[in-house]
DNA sequence: TGTTAGCACTCTAACCAAGTGAGTGCTAAT
DNA sequence: ATTAGCACTCACTTGGTTAGAGTGCTAACA
């Protein structure tokens, strides 16, 4: 168990590296007024606390940086209630307007979050099992072409044009859409493409001539809807980071946030309430290095999608878990007022 | 004017540092098959060349390097024209396949046209003073929400969902409906909000009560429309560019590309046929060591948008103008195509 | 007169040696 | 238990040396 004395130490180093991303020494540390010590005293805690485990040395004769371990201590035990609450109503302001679509609150929080952290934010949608579609309706343009809009009950809208094939007429058209509505209301997006190959071919078959041939039509129109959206904001804000310093892990980053359904895997994982992962806490290989913050946001229970920062492990982890506490809930309550706006 | 031999010297040392981004001694050059002269030869040659100013050097001993007059000379006299056209019938074969809506060509050109070249490249989408507005639909979601359609003239669909505010009532909103498609149709979507504000509004208050407070609402559904998409493709592939090894280079770049408008004001001057802008050439001071390719994209005549690749000012001039000249051409096609289906 | 060989000169990049300073671990005194 | 003192370590800086690639110029050559 650590003393005391130990934990305030531990604090001050972390706190020091954190914001100078410099390793620290025991003469400096003596000289700060939270520790009334010596030199000498200070040094032979920081071998303790070096045996066990939570400070690390850049070389022998190098002042002391905190460990993943270190952070891992920090975060669970002396990180206190999150004071002040100015920042997160910045979000709560862009919520609470009302005029935006939660797609575009999403975007927004998304680039907030990201510029007053400093580091790269990351939000998953509202992930598509637990939405299911509301209504399918279409638009004609022109007399060849139409424009068909996807409802579901999440209150998110999506579109497409298309250009109507030459072996479907309108009121073939109108019946198609008939029977989607009928069939389909309801059915979570991601099975979509089953049943519409199933059940309602079945049916469309019996009214409409010809269907065979528009079949794969309609099938590809369902198929190109990528299953989750992810925002990300602030992507060169690492370019801030001193740790960021090195061309071939500049590269390595960037490479990495271009793999989108990568990113979403990871973050899918994560249960209810915030986790944080430090370097190689996390699974994923191209983040080793960095730290992960998670927090989901709900719909009456239900897991509905993910809000995360990454950054450097030497991260403000008092000031980022308190934002992201706040803009969960946040966002959670905006959600509710959709959907009960929105039902 | 300059000799055959000083043009075939100058062209070889253009190659050959646009493969290596080294600077080239004479000695080096001699050994080249092209160059059946000394070293000796080629360094007066190379001498000469300087004085005129098309080579530099990085310092006195050092091999030479194009300046950027020599890059001007070579793209204005020693590109010949383009040989092989395959690169472009990737983009070709994904504007055919005629599924895909406008947006997402743009879209997808982009992202194929950054990964032929390595370089980043920038599409502006079709510009909104020819565009104008073909109809608004509104759709009822349930009794307190509906979304909006907008279809422009060149195939463009936007939605925006929104709450309808409780002192209008279902009739009323279908008067609004109509009296928008009857005088906002034709309008170019930038003197959208003009309109509204005096023709609409006046028609507006004869027929509905009320109308006052609302009009503030319907004039923001209008307000938050950016005049002009901007689509990057590759935009961390400069990261693959040697001369992009300082870090301070890289975050100047990024900082760069996220002033959206300022990017798409760079290319909206850009005059029909294709463009190249190298260096100190270019107005922004932002990209004055890069090189700028533009061309534009038409529709009948008109100006649409304009599609551009952004690389060092070591550039591979020939392959990227040829294939930029395809795109654009291929571009200007599928806009014809588009149009005529959908009038 | 154009071309080439030869040579002195220049500058970079890599390497090495010495010196400096921040930091540590250990021991002995308080 | 705390602290002062001291020897030691290691990264970083500075200055000097060398090797190599390249140039400019001059003189010889076809």
């Amino acid at each position: 168990m650590l003393t005391e004395r130990q934990l305030i130490i531990l604090q001050v180093i972390i706190d020091d590296f954190v914001d100078t991303a410099h390793p620290i020494g025991s003469r400096a540390l003596s000289k700060k007024d939270d520790l009334p010590y010596s030199a000498a005293t200070i040094r032979n805690e920081m071998a303790d606390l070096e045996d066990l485990g939570f400070l690390e040395k850049t070389h022998t004769s190098s002042g002391r940086i905190p460990s993943e371990k270190g952070y891992r201590y920090y975060v669970d035990h002396l990180i206190g209630p999150s004071t002040k609450q100015n920042d997160v109503s910045i979000i709560k302001d862009i919520i609470q307007d009302g005029f935006f679509e939660f797609e575009q609150i999403v975007q927004m929080s998304a680039e907030v979050l990201s510029k007053l952290t400093n580091y790269t934010s990351i939000i998953l949608g509202p992930e598509m099992f637990e939405t299911t579609l509301k209504q399918i309706q279409i638009l004609p343009l022109s007399s060849r072409t139409a424009v068909a809009i996807l409802v579901t009950n999440t209150g998110h809208v999506e579109h497409r044009s298309f250009t109507i094939p030459e072996k479907i007429n309108s009121s073939d058209l109108e019946k198609m859409v008939n029977i989607m509505n009928d069939r389909l209301k309801g059915v979570p997006i991601i099975k979509l493409q089953d049943v519409l190959s199933t059940e309602v071919s079945q049916l469309m078959k019996l009214y409409i001539d010809d269907f065979d041939k528009s079949f794969d039509y309609l099938k590809a129109f369902f198929a190109n809807d990528n299953p989750v959206k992810l925002y990300i904001g602030g992507k060169s804000n690492i370019l801030l980071q001193p740790e960021f310093n090195d061309v071939e892990k500049i590269r390595s980053f960037f490479t990495m946030m271009e793999k989108e359904d990568e990113i979403a895997n990871m973050l899918k994982n994560s249960k209810n309430g915030i986790e944080v992962t430090i370097g190689n806490e996390n699974e994923s290989d191209a983040i080793k290095d960095l730290s992960l913050i998670t927090a989901s946001y709900h719909l009456g229970g239900g897991h509905m999608g993910t809000i995360a920062l990454l950054g450097p492990t030497r991260m403000e982890y008092k000031k980022v878990i308190s934002l992201i506490k706040g803009l969960s809930t946040e966002m959670t309550d905006a959600l509710y007022m959709w959907y009960r706006t929105n039902d």
